[in-house]
DNA sequence: CTGTCCTAGACGTCTAGAGGAGTGTCAAAC
DNA sequence: GTTTGACACTCCTCTAGACGTCTAGGACAG
């Protein structure tokens, strides 16, 4: 069973920082490993002789952190680590189109976790601001957009919206729910518009409730956003893809040279 | 003033959630615009009709979020947007150290703000595991140490160590506090380790405490981690510099081929 | 005019208690 | 053997009140 210690009245810390402190190290120390059972709050309250609430906010701290999750009526248990998806910047290889798989299958078959896709919708409709300016077009420009949800061994990763002009891919299968074998870089590409370069921009923040809700985290894990655009041979953007990542799943690997 | 809604007990959603999604809105639709101070406690628990602990709770889950900032004794108020440093990859570009600036100063210069580092420690210690892989070496081989921590404006924005072996620096300004105009790897170049490219892996997470106090950032701030590794043109690894920044100060840029 | 002190208002922390809701177990009833 | 129900245990939410610390500004003494 874990031993805690007990709480300092000399510490400056008050008393929840300092149990949320010897959790926390517990946890890290590997006292408790990924999936193990914290101390209910009653057993806290007894150990420490604290109220509930100081209890709970102890655990709340920790929650914050993201390093527990909380299940209403079993406990609250140590997070355990999802397996870290690894994303080199050969991801866009055209080997890969040729192969017939996207992105995202290539990895999959790469890294030997099982791809999903859902929740794909596909429209019309105005671009947003930025887009519109890495697109080069006016704001509120009719573009084509396509959502999706990304998943791995059934679990959702990525939420992701491409943007697209449609004098580049109206028309063409990229508008269909499934564009085919290799994604839509594969059908820009038939259509004659050979990539070229892509740029991606990352940054990472907390989710909004509707990302959270979509990547079925919990408060306290962050995301990391990426925003790519695609380039053809003539320098054009022809695709801007904004996605959202759960966090803790993924490794960005990029590769430059040091000219 | 502003202008909140009622509670609705006929919601599912508990009250203090009804709360804090109100003042989110009002927040994201700019009613309450960054910098703003948002009602009171009291004054929630006046308009709300709530007690104290429920205002509280609201509040706290904003907090989390990352969109409030509690100041003891002045109120809470929406987080102000920090300025962002966009980091291209063309950072490490050899003209830059040529004109004797290191990749930060080369940034501070581009984008108009006051740099500073300090808190810089230079030392020999044991590799750690991760970066002793990185570095090809034996795990607790001793390397070189270099840590420091980096202001823009003031403000700290980045934590970073770098890592390097004593066969490639030791003994070169590199040692020093002060590496001299270009920074450490113009030292590195002036030693005949000339650089060809770089790699660097990408991530986020929520900090620790540590690295909370380091960064100055409050609850509900995510960081990103870079760990770059740098290569000669013998192709092997001179440098590894593992990095931790505010993730609400940076937008990190990255550029690639087709292939 | 200056500096000190006081005070109101703000958030921080803790206590004590209550009812609610989800989960899992085990014994009784069928 | 299966189902049902009671119950214990868990976390969730809310209330009410207390005291502490910090901030800002006004009152007051020098």
């Amino acid at each position: 069973m874990l031993q805690l210690g007990e709480i300092d009245r000399a510490d400056p810390r008050p008393p929840y920082r300092q149990i949320a402190a010897m959790l926390r190290e517990a946890i890290e120390s590997g006292g408790l490993e990924p999936g193990a059972k914290l101390p209910s709050e009653a057993a806290l309250m007894e150990h420490f002789g604290v109220a509930r609430m100081t209890a709970r906010q102890a655990i709340q701290e920790l929650r914050g952190e993201g390093l527990v999750i909380a299940e209403h009526g079993r406990g609250v248990f140590v997070r355990p680590m999802p397996p870290v998806r690894r994303l080199a910047s050969d991801r866009f290889a055209r080997a890969h189109r040729a192969a017939g798989k996207a992105a995202f299958l290539a990895e999959a078959d790469k890294a030997g976790y099982q791809p999903g896709v859902d929740r794909i919708r596909v429209a019309r409709a105005g671009a947003p601001k930025g887009i519109a300016e890495r697109l080069r077009v006016e704001a509120e420009t009719e573009v084509i957009v396509r959502e999706r949800r990304y998943l791995a061994n059934g679990r959702p990763v990525e939420i992701a919206t491409s943007y697209l002009p449609v004098p580049v891919a109206g028309g063409t299968p990229v508008e269909d729910v499934d564009p085919g074998p290799g994604g839509i870089y594969a059908r820009l590409e038939d259509a004659g518009h050979t990539l070229e370069r892509f740029t991606e921009e990352v940054g990472a923040r907390m989710p909004t409730p509707d990302e959270r809700n979509a990547l079925e985290i919990g408060p306290g894990v962050p995301v990391l956003t990426v925003v790519r655009t695609a380039f053809d041979t003539e320098g054009a953007a022809v695709e801007v893809c904004d996605t959202v990542k759960a966090a803790p799943a993924y490794l960005l690997e990029y590769d430059f040279p040091a000219r």
